[in-house]
DNA sequence: TTTTTATATGCCAAATCTTGCATACAAATA
DNA sequence: TATTTGTATGCAAGATTTGGCATATAAAAA
């Protein structure tokens, strides 16, 4: 009872909200910065909900280096069943734009893995381009 | 988007989950007092969190006399799809014990509906005993 | 060893929510 | 009309949450 309030209460904001949908959406791991990019909101922001939700066992924590990657936690059914359900239920276009955003964000990775880390919004944008470019 | 952040937060307290739950198992209308003997709460805690719950257009409500019966909001493909999705999802114990108190307290419906009104438990139970025998 | 970098967290004030009581309201009944 | 009954709601205190800043931490780089 009380494991699935506290799932319920880490899905009922909406930056919590917006983040899950990226997990969902993308269906793959991600880290603080790239969420930071996607949703455009403070690092400390992106850190704080993650916890949150992760709490909820919602998410997994997978440390490499520096680099801290989340990923959904399926071990359980129960989990399982409330990703499918939400994959359909959030749909937004705040969402889509979020969704948009990381995919661009995720140009940059390098084997598959965030090699950029924090950066000024002005160069995000170049990197993008030069990427697209190559 | 600021919609569905209402309907989660409306699921993300205990007593309106225990509430939701008893729609979505009964499968039927419900009035406040029989939702009070099911929870075992007061006559307000009920009807603020059946308003609150409305606010986030889970339920419907009509009003017949004195008596205000909920129920499932099932308008919108988004709504089927949560109920359908919660119907398995919320399993516990307590869920359970409201289930079948709810299922006693409505042996004393008549033509499917409730005339009984708000009464001390101990009415409650002779009641409900003199109806199974009959 | 010092500095940088990605991420986490303690703290504080503002905002929001919860809880219980008392009371309001509306429809039926006397 | 006065009363009862089922339900709704205003209010206030206490609890919880939110949002932002500053800083802590840990691993890599210099």
């Amino acid at each position: 009872m009380n494991n699935k309030i506290n799932v319920l209460r880490a899905l009922a904001d909406e930056t919590r909200l917006r983040i899950i949908n990226l997990f969902i959406k993308s269906g793959q791991n991600l880290c603080v910065c790239e969420l930071m990019d996607a949703l455009k909101i403070p690092q400390y922001s992106v850190s704080k909900a993650l916890t949150i939700i992760r709490n909820a066992d919602l998410l997994t924590a997978e440390k490499e280096g520096t680099w801290v990657y989340y990923e959904l936690n399926k071990n359980t059914t129960e989990n399982k069943n409330l990703f499918s359900f939400l994959k359909n239920y959030l749909s937004d276009k705040v969402f889509l734009e979020d969704e948009l955003r990381l995919n661009e964000r995720l140009i940059l990775r390098e084997n598959n893995k965030c090699v950029v880390g924090i950066i000024p919004e002005k160069d995000l944008l170049k990197m993008i381009k030069g990427k697209a470019k190559a």
